[in-house]
Parts: C-alpha cells; structure tokens; sequence
DNA sequence: CGATTGACGTACG
DNA sequence: TCGTACGCCAATC
C-alpha cells in the first residue's frame, strides 16, 4: 500500500484510547491540510487493513461521528468510543475538546 | 478518459 | 445561528 495510507493507519492507531482525533487534523500533519477528504477515503479503505485501525477514534472536526455508518451498524461506534471512555451524545462526542488528540503536538513531527 | 462522489473543511449569504 | 456553495485529492462509475 502506499505509504500515504499507511501514515494514516499509524496515526489513527496511535491514538490513544478514550482519545479521539479529526480528519483535518491527521490530513495536516500529512502536509496534506486541504486534503482532508483524502484522510475519509483512507478510512473508507481501512476496513481489511492489519492490524486494524481504530477508525472509531476519528470523527469530524466537530468532534461528529458523521462516519458512523460505516461500521456496519451506527450505533456501534459510539458504543466503542463509549467503551473507551469517550462520553458520545448524539453522534457528538461531549467534551470534544478535552478528549481531542492533535498527532502535530503528540507526536510531535 | 471524463464525470461523479466521498468517513472534510472553510467561506459566504 | 443555520443553510448553501466551493475547493481539495483520489477512487469509482
């Protein structure tokens, strides 16, 4: 696979648990800031990939899980991210902020 | 090979 | 404050 993906995959599952991060911020630290699009279809190929990457950890910039639809059932994200730690309300992760992990500062390029 | 879509984000009305 | 429009890159039709 290409490498670009893959940054994505090692980024995603860098996350740590009951954190979650955002398309935007994964496609900047890729220096692909405008590509933010690019981080979903990643996402969308992430399924099958190994080991598998905790796309329930990425969400919107608004901290929505606008990909819940995804995982096959919608409710099954947020029960994962619930599991986790990560208080979900609505397809809306409560305290978005606090629970925000920026790979360009935890990572720290 | 051209047109459309997509798990986004920002700008503008 | 909410809704609509546009840009961006890649994959799929």
């Amino acid at each position: 696979m290409n490498d670009f993906y893959e940054m994505i995959y090692e980024v995603v599952r860098h996350v740590p648990k009951g954190r979650v991060t955002s398309y935007g911020a994964i496609a900047k630290y890729l220096g692909s800031a405008q590509s933010s699009r690019l981080v979903g279809w990643a996402m969308n190929q992430a399924h099958g990939r190994k080991p598998p990457v905790p796309a329930h950890r990425v969400v919107n910039r608004l901290g929505i899980l606008s990909g819940k639809h995804h995982f096959g059932h919608p409710k099954l994200m947020e029960q994962m991210l619930a599991k986790e730690g990560v208080k979900v309300k609505k397809d809306t992760v409560q305290n978005f902020k606090k629970v925000f992990w920026d790979p360009a500062i935890e990572l720290k390029l």
